[in-house]
DNA sequence: AACAATAATAAGAATTATTACTGATTTTAG
DNA sequence: CTAAAATCAGTAATAATTCTTATTATTGTT
């Protein structure tokens, strides 16, 4: 995982905005938290920024929810659940583990699997109690 | 799961067109195989079908690749593989039962779970070989 | 088979998320 | 501090998907 090359007070807020929440922000919900800070950011700069972070790994894209792609800055994987109501991404514990499946991948098939994600849908708990109406 | 109200020649067109194919086309993907038989089908057809498809549950969308929706008209929920490289979503064995991982989720956080996604990403072993450069 | 009610369709416009371009600004190494 | 290189804002462009409207097909009923 190659470092990003240089910095920017906005690439770092870009950075920061999303390491500050574990609510798995899209690029304009990234957006509307720099704004006050750096009112002048365009949201060209978030999704430049984001494609950067992707791809020396410090943030991963963990799911597409309504066209949108959602992010995260966590380090290791782990599982999702996605309520289809209110459209939030929760982070739960990751049930057992996959090495197996992996190795299994492998000789099944010949796939090299690096990475894999884990998502579970359905509806929220405030969502069941008609909190998020 | 409410059936569809009306059929006509190219919804079911549309339909067969998923039920033949294991490779969790796109919308663009089933428009081209389905505009020889009907020429006169507008993309605009294909998405309206799909999202009514996915409403009955007759098909579900499996996964979001580049920015487009794949779709799979399987009863039973299973697990995929999809290259990085050739953008292939492929069907494998799903490792072990989710069951106790849905009672988990209501019993820990209370979130009503009613599907899952389990999804491995790398390169297919076509790709690695190069066949596919 | 014809009828009317209702749903489905084509074509194209509109919308939305994302990416590309360009000239100005900021950052970093020396 | 300076200059090269990267980053940025603003805007235009793209691409996937959805919406609108006038037209056509399907279905249940005679």
């Amino acid at each position: 995982m190659k470092p990003v090359q240089k910095h920017s007070k906005k690439r770092d807020a870009i950075l920061q905005a999303i390491r500050s929440t574990d609510c798995h922000p899209s690029a304009e919900w990234i957006y509307s938290q720099v704004k006050p800070i750096y009112p002048d950011i365009s949201l060209g700069t978030v999704y430049r920024n984001l494609a950067l972070f992707e791809e020396t790994g410090e943030v991963i894209a963990v799911a597409t929810v309504d066209g949108q792609k959602r992010y995260d800055a966590t380090a290791d994987p782990h599982t999702h659940f996605i309520c289809e109501c209110c459209k939030s991404v929760i982070d739960v514990e990751t049930p057992q583990p996959f090495a197996e499946m992996y190795t299994a991948l492998s000789r099944e098939h010949g796939f090299r699997a690096d990475h894999h994600s884990l998502t579970f849908y359905g509806r929220c708990d405030k969502c069941q109690n008609g909190e998020n109406i």
